[in-house]
Formats: structure tokens, sequence, C-alpha cells
DNA sequence: GTATTATCGGGACAAGTGTCCCGGTTACTC
DNA sequence: GAGTAACCGGGACACTTGTCCCGATAATAC
């Protein structure tokens, strides 16, 4: 970490745009310009570019910070002895964090550069849970991705119902069918 | 109808440049310029311009060559006697039609001009299985809406599974729980 | 307090977009 | 087949966007 070395203005301004910047992203989506976030944050276009050489890097920056959450939380999910609990678990987090960052949810869940970590965790609580039967089998990823990232378009009402419908289609399973596979 | 009115080149154009936005709108998305779909089209951007004064115009007039067929299945399925059956095939059936159209989706289910019909459609199908008890009661449109939406972003696979977690999420119910509203 | 140097602000630039317009061409009418 | 008007092509314009640069400024070291 080369932060020390950054001057205390400096690392005020950065701070000061990452914030503006996931707020705008969160209420707006990622296609406000570079110059309403600088305009936004109060400081000039340069310092954002200096900062954050290209809008990409920006983006990845602000999903950074959301990840970080994430992360921690699924590394403690993944401890417990529940997998299937995990699992479900994880997935209301998910939707919420990509509901309550609209703009960034699509990339939460994607193989990005700093999507990557949050995704081999999902990928590692499905599987469990899908090894103790609490998940079906069929399902892969990118499935659980793509309705993840569905549930996170849902405007204007609660959350809880799509993830309800998300969560008893992935459970495993409506009617027991425990065999058909093998 | 004032189509005959048109002269027999410019019906020709017109149909061309539609289909090749249609094409380009979902392969690409709706990011595409009009520059390169009148390029890709063989003809300037001033015939696209006329016959759809805006881009937003262009997409609308993609926009119901899809929704034409979306609605007359509607209309079929509404007929039938089977309501529950009738609703989860049209949710197939719009997944597919999103997925074939990736840049328009989320325009698909949405309020749109050029959607509203469908989206009347499949509100009243959605009601009329929930009436029956085939559809859980609690939920909305607006949910169906989203999680077809995160079904149509599905990539690189099949998406049998992620219409069966959604519909097998959506009957009603895992476990019954007629009157847990009344 | 002064010198130094990292950092700032915002104007400038290139690329790309949607939209419009005009001279030339082609299809339709008689 | 000639006249007319609708239509075409693509250049032009205004605008936005991402990125870069340079003179001015303010923070840090001594």
């Amino acid at each position: 970490m080369a932060e020390r070395l950054l001057r205390a203005d400096a690392r005020r301004n950065r701070a000061r745009v990452l914030e503006v910047a996931a707020h705008v992203f969160a209420t707006e989506g990622l296609s406000v310009s570079v110059h309403e976030i600088a305009r936004r944050a109060g400081v000039g276009t340069g310092t954002v570019s200096r900062h954050f050489p290209t809008k990409d890097d920006l983006v990845t920056a602000v999903l950074l910070t959301l990840t970080a959450d994430l992360v921690a939380e699924a590394d403690a999910l993944a401890a417990t002895e529940d997998p299937g609990g995990a699992f479900f678990a994880f997935l209301g987090s998910l939707v919420r964090a990509g509901a309550a960052h609209r703009g960034l949810a699509r990339e939460l869940t994607g193989a990005g550069a700093a999507a990557g970590a949050v995704e081999v965790r999902a990928r590692a609580l499905l599987v469990r849970a899908q090894e103790v039967g609490a998940v079906r089998p069929d399902v892969c990823y990118a499935d659980v991705a793509a309705l993840v990232t569905g549930c996170t378009t849902r405007e204007g009402g609660p959350l809880e119902t799509v993830v309800g419908v998300l969560c008893d289609g992935l459970r495993h399973t409506t009617r027991p069918r425990e065999d058909n596979s093998a």
C-alpha cells in the first residue's frame, strides 16, 4: 500500500471522489460522465483523472469498496455449519448490494477484476450447498448470477418477494426427486 | 396506415434498416450508433434519420415487430383453459424473446410505448394464474418482470434451467400455506 | 519562513454521437 | 419517354464524453 505517500489533501480528494462516484453510480448508473462526478465532488476533472486515469479504474475502485464487505460476509458464512442457510443468506446479501448500487449490479456477480473475489466465494458457497442437497444440482453459477442480477432490477418495491421466489426456485426441491440423476 | 404512400425503394430501405437494427440491437446492445446501423444497412445516415427521426423511434419500431408475435401468443394463451400453464408458457416465451434480443430485454417487459401491449397481457395472465392458485399470490408484475429480465441475461448456456428455477419459485407453492394472507 | 514539489483546477483536444440539410438521383405519373 | 416530386447519400453541425496538459496553488521538509 502506497497510500501513506499521498499528500493529505490528495487523500481527501480521492476519498471524496470515490464516495461521490459510488453514490452517483448507485442512483443513476454507470452512464454518468466523469465531468459530472468531478463537478459534484467539487474538484476538477484533472483531479479525478489523476487518481483514476480511466473511467474503468474509477468503476473498479468503487466496486472494490463494495466487494470488501461481501467478501468478508462470504468468508464468515463459509465457516458456518449450515451450507444451505449460508448460501441463501449470501444470495440475499448479493441482491441487496446489487439493488443498492444498481449501476454496478451486473459487475458485482461478474468476472471483472474487482468482482472476481466475490464470484469465487459465491461459487464455493453454491457448490457446498449443492453437496448437502440444499440447492438443486442442475444449476450452475452463471444461472444464479443471472437470476440475482434480475432481482436487483426490481424497482420501487421490497426485495423480499423476489428473493423469496428465487430461493424457493433454487431449493432442492419443490417435490422430492432425489434420484432422477443417479 | 400510410405505408402504401411510400415509394418502392423507400419501403425497401425502411425494411432493411429495421432488419439490420433488430439484429444489431440483439447482438450488441442499444449502444450501437445510428451511423453504424446505416453503414451496415448500406444506406446513408439521412435515410435512417428520415424514416426514424430519432434513435428512440428506431428502437420503438424494432420493439413493435418483436412484440407483435408475443402479443399474438399471449392472446392465444389467454383463451386456454389452463391459466397456470398459460402463464408459465408465456414466461418462457418472454425469456426466450428477451434473450434473443438482449439489448431490448428490459424494454420488452417495461412500460415503454411499444411494450405496453405485452405488459398488459402478461399482467392479465399473471392475475388469472394467481386466481386459480397456480402462482403464489404475493408476487406482483414488477417482481415477475425483474426476474424475467434477469433470466435473459444468462449468457452462453441453455435457458431451460433458469426458467425452470423461476417457474418453480413462482409456483404455488413449495409448501402449502394457503391461508397466510386471509 | 522559505524552498521545493506534489497536487489542483479547468480549459483543450480528439473521438464519437444524434440530428439535419442540400445537391443529386431515382422512381412514379401522364 | 419526359417532367415532377419523393427519396437518397453523406457531409456538416452541435453536443457529449474520456483523457491530457500546464500554469497556479498549497502542503510538506528543513
